[in-house]
DNA sequence: TCTGGGGTCCTAGGACCC
DNA sequence: TCTGGGGTCCTAGGACCC
């Protein structure tokens, strides 16, 4: 009989945000929005001070990365448009995201943990799952010895929570954030679980959410409650089935440790949209340039694909996607670039273009390592 | 002035094969 | 002639997540 599982789930607080503090910390304390498609970065004055934008200041397109918690104080949250995030916060300051800074610290973070605890799933940039399962110590004590070991190689906070499960512990690292540290057992499962809405369980999106409402269950404990057959009814029985699970607070997945990627991928979206016809020679040129990032990527991560597809969103947001699968995997962009092409003739244009997209997948490893057949290449993506 | 970019997983129909 | 059943691959779209 194995041991009862220990999960972590370890959220980084407000991670971009907070790198942006890192540097500038005379911005601690203000409101602070990062996003924006062509931000331009603070100016250092001639006496060595420096001049931030204003979130007023901006014109165009583009969402909200994140912000810090006093811009979601009044109301400003990630995925946001821009223009509608500067109605409610005009004079927060505004930053462009700089992902290379980001990707260095969640290095610094995961490695961090992984010093303390090696069996880590990436969850991306900015969160990970521990298995500390067969990690000596008490819950507490290691969930407060984590922290601690972040903070010393970053400067950041983050919240953690640990629990019997994955699900459990994606839940429960939000409860008490920022800098958080939440145990949770199967017994705090009607004390502080149940009262939290639906919405809370990963899984449960904005679509599954309404249909939820419109079944009169808002709350984990009317999920808990909710007759499977008028969930089934409505959602299939997979779903169902799943939603009762999670409602419980079961779940017996396990902490991956490794994964391979399964599709690589590149798009734009347009600062204004174009048109087939009059804008030929740019699409074309954009249309290329993807097609070339993904061989790039591709050969950066030693990787083969044998699908290719396009994406295309047109200004009434109608998405479409094509896809040609080829009869050997490649990772030249001149064949990437003929498939993608191929896929194009497929589409019928109603409507300017507002987003393109290059695609691949059906992945094969083409790293020397997996000729050898010498194991898994990384335990962590290293971001 | 709506709505980024990178992913994963699931569903569902049709092709095709045995 | 009135017509199977299963398996796998391919394609398109959509929900969801960070």
């Amino acid at each position: 009989m194995s041991p009862p599982r220990r999960i972590a789930h370890l959220d980084m607080d407000a991670f971009y945000a907070s790198v942006e503090l890192l540097r500038y910390p005379d911005l601690r304390g203000q409101p602070v929005v990062i996003g924006g498609r062509s931000t331009p970065a603070p100016r250092t004055l001639a006496d060595g001070r420096r001049e931030y934008g204003k979130l007023r200041q901006y014109a165009g397109r583009g969402v909200v990365t994140t912000s810090t918690y006093e811009a979601r104080a009044l109301g400003v949250f990630s995925a946001m448009g821009m223009m509608k995030a500067a109605q409610l916060a005009p004079d927060a300051i505004l930053l462009p995201a700089d992902f290379q800074a980001y990707r260095h610290y969640s290095r610094l973070f995961k490695q961090a943990v992984a010093a303390i605890a090696p069996r880590i799933e990436d969850r991306g940039i900015d969160e990970i799952y521990i298995d500390l399962t067969e990690v000596p110590g008490e819950a507490a004590q290691l969930g407060r010895q984590l922290k601690a070991a972040v903070h010393e190689a970053t400067g950041l906070s983050c919240s953690i929570a640990i629990s019997p499960n994955k699900l459990l512990s994606k839940i429960g690292s939000e409860l008490d954030k920022p800098d958080g540290l939440t145990i949770l057992t199967h017994d705090d499962l009607d004390g502080r679980i149940w009262p939290l809405p639906v919405s809370k369980i990963n899984g449960i999106g904005p679509k599954a959410n309404e249909k939820l409402a419109g079944l009169g269950i808002a709350t984990i404990a009317q999920l808990a409650s909710a007759d499977p057959a008028l969930l089934q009814a409505h959602f299939g029985l997979t779903y169902a089935r799943w939603l009762v699970e999670v409602a419980h607070g079961r779940d017996d997945r396990p902490v991956v440790t490794f994964s391979r990627p399964k599709s690589i991928s590149r798009e734009t979206t347009f600062d204004r949209d174009l048109h087939v016809v009059r804008d030929r020679a740019t699409l074309s040129d954009v249309f290329r340039r993807l097609c070339e990032q993904v061989a790039n990527d591709l050969m950066r991560k030693q990787c083969r694909g044998r699908t290719v597809g396009i994406k295309l969103r047109f200004d009434d947001f109608r998405t479409v996607t094509r896809d040609i699968t080829l009869p050997h995997d490649t990772a030249d962009p001149t064949e990437i670039h003929a498939a993608a092409r191929q896929c194009l003739r497929r589409v019928t244009f109603d409507g300017r273009l507002r987003l393109l997209g290059v695609r691949i997948s059906s992945l094969i490893d083409d790293s020397p390592a997996s000729l050898v057949g010498s194991g898994p290449a990384r335990q962590l993506t290293l971001y």
